[in-house]
RNA sequence: GGCGCUAUGGUGUAAUUGGUUAACACGCUGCCCUCUCAAGGCAGAGAGUACGGGUUCGAUCCCCGUUAGCGCUACCA
């Protein structure tokens, strides 16, 4: 049985990378019928925050990502991984090293390191020559007796090579000399990270560790810890990075809001594009276009049925594969001065596509929400006017990109009050000043047109131009924007037979005072 | 500093595991459609696969080096 699990650690919103790893883990367990948990590593109890780790569960939630089981907090198996130590110490695989904690400032740590790494490799010192490590048992408890603060470390081997096989990056090693003697339990008692995770892995009898490639190099660290344990050791698929414009990292600090998951639920994303957009970083489908020719003058033959890059969950299971994930990192594309590429194109693209696709049962309920939450909903839209509604969507949806612009740009659809667009004004109302005189000539027109359907518009208006004189391409885009506010839309007859006679009647007459 | 990972158009990815005029999608340009804007259709531009060496009859693919980016290197996770 494959059990799998997604790990985060709940600081700050959910990450869409941390988001990727978790739709990896869950298609690869929904595919070969495994079990997908979720573990909240707040062992770091500072940066650990309730809000953040409900951001994660909404999160997961909201991309449709369901986890089996009990939800795991790492807090509450401290003592476990306490236990752990100890247990490690008296085998004689870890010792206490009474070395007084070093403080670090928090700010420039990765500097610290480099420079103590540095020194360190000057003076010769190498990674076993802790004065602790070989310390009496004796002397080593007497002194835990008598009350001296120790931090428990692994005691790594002098000579030897760790060695593993990564689903995604293939065969890992490491020598001893580079891994130091790790600290399992800090002198306060609190379990570190690396005990931590293979402590609960091994209890939640994790089968396969799919995460980050930021933890490619660790898992040696790890593994010594599942050996020390007498634990078998996970198959491990380290995921590649998702990286910002320039190959730079991405991160929250410096990205902001573009890297949480949550800024594309409340910009109007559905989550089924998000996950096939993610999905597509870092792992293609098989078949996922034609196969060139085996010999030239052959005819192109599609190898399969052609895989598309549009996929539904339901169908991301059925592709997915660890073998095809690759291993160079994926760039997230945006461009944070540019309002039109404020997120990756093809996630905006993908979305579009989503939402002028979607089958009415799944987008209707989407828009209601949208409308809801903007105060533009009727209740008749789901009883008397249920069909009135399916069509307003189906017509705009067209052209929009997310959910908001139901309650932006299509606001007018659903009631009277709407913004008009002042470049729009500008081009198709006040550019022509005779149409002062002429929108009430139209509307005269609209309010007599019997019955009220899209040809009998396009029939009013027609001749309403001839008789005055003016293109009927003058009334379109005049009574484009004074119905909608808006320069752009979709054919203008389908939108004087949704707005209804009384109200395109109306806003012609009103839009004079635009003019 | 040490160790590791990666490198295909602007971006995401293909390339039957050494034989293709290096393919598809997004984006970009133009045309068609047209009442506008999209969508859709059609046609293009854009990489000779980071660079330099090998191995081979033949390298995107195998090996070595260089460069760049990223990761790890903590009593952070």
């Amino acid at each position: 049985m494959i059990r799998v699990r997604f790990a985060p650690s709940p600081t700050g919103y959910l990450h869409i990378g941390a988001a990727r790893t978790a739709l990896f883990n869950w298609l690869y367990a929904r595919k070969i019928g495994g079990t997908f948990l979720l573990r909240i590593e707040d062992t770091d109890l500072q940066r650990s925050t309730d809000e953040s780790t409900r951001s994660i569960i909404e999160g997961l939630h909201w991309l449709g990502l369901d986890y089996d089981e009990e939800l795991v907090f790492q807090s509450a198996n401290a003592d476990k991984h306490r236990a752990a130590a100890l247990r490690l110490i008296e085998a004689g695989k870890a010792y206490r090293d009474f070395t007084p904690k070093a403080e670090r400032a928090d700010a420039n740590v990765k500097q610290e390191i480099a420079e103590r790494a540095r020194a360190a490799s000057h003076t010769g010192t190498d990674h076993r020559s802790n004065p602790f490590r070989d310390l009496s048992s004796q002397e080593s408890e007497s002194r835990a007796a008598a009350g001296e603060p120790f931090a428990v470390r692994l005691k790594v081997a002098r000579e030897g090579l760790s060695s593993f096989v990564d689903a995604v990056y293939g065969a890992q090693e490491r020598d001893y000399a580079e891994i130091e003697d790790l600290v399992l339990l800090r002198s306060d008692g609190h379990p570190l990270y690396n005990l931590s995770v293979v402590c609960d892995d091994i209890e939640m009898r994790i089968t396969d560790v799919i995460r980050g490639q930021d933890h490619l190099t660790n898992t040696h660290k790890q593994i010594l810890i599942y050996e020390a344990l007498n634990a078998s050791v996970p198959r491990f698929a380290h995921l590649p990075l998702i990286l910002a414009p320039g190959g730079k990292k991405l991160s929250k600090r410096i990205h902001g809001e573009i890297v949480s998951l949550t800024t594309y639920r409340d910009a109007g994303f559905l989550p089924a594009a998000v996950c096939n957009f993610l999905a597509l970083l870092g792992w293609s489908p098989a078949g996922v276009q034609f196969a060139a020719t085996s010999t030239p003058g052959n005819e192109e033959v599609p190898v399969d049925p052609r895989v598309g890059e549009l996929m539904s969950l339901r169908e991301m299971i059925d592709n997915f594969s660890l073998e095809r994930i690759h291993r160079n990192p994926a760039i997230f594309n945006f461009d944070a001065n540019n309002p039109k590429r404020w997120t990756d194109d093809k996630l905006l693209w993908m979305n579009a596509h989503y939402i002028r696709t979607l089958p009415h049962e799944e987008l209707l309920p989407l828009v209601r929400a949208e409308l809801e939450a903007s105060r533009l909903w009727r209740e008749e839209y789901a009883g008397d006017r249920r069909d009135w509604f399916a069509r307003a969507v189906d017509l705009i949806r067209e052209r929009f990109y997310t959910l908001k612009d139901f309650s932006g740009q299509g606001r007018a659809y659903f009631g009277d009050e709407f913004e008009f667009d002042e470049a729009a004004v500008k081009k198709n109302l006040q550019k022509e000043p005779r149409l002062k005189e002429l929108l009430p000539v139209l509307a005269a027109r609209i309010d007599q047109t019997e019955p009220f359907t899209q040809e009998t518009c396009e029939a009013s208006l027609r001749a309403c131009a001839e008789e005055t004189g003016v293109k009927a391409g003058l009334f379109i885009n005049a009574a484009r924007t004074a119905l909608t506010g808006q320069a752009v839309g979709p054919s203008m007859f389908e939108v004087f037979d949704l707005v209804g006679r009384d109200a395109s009647a109306r806003r012609l007459r009103e839009a004079v005072r635009l003019i």
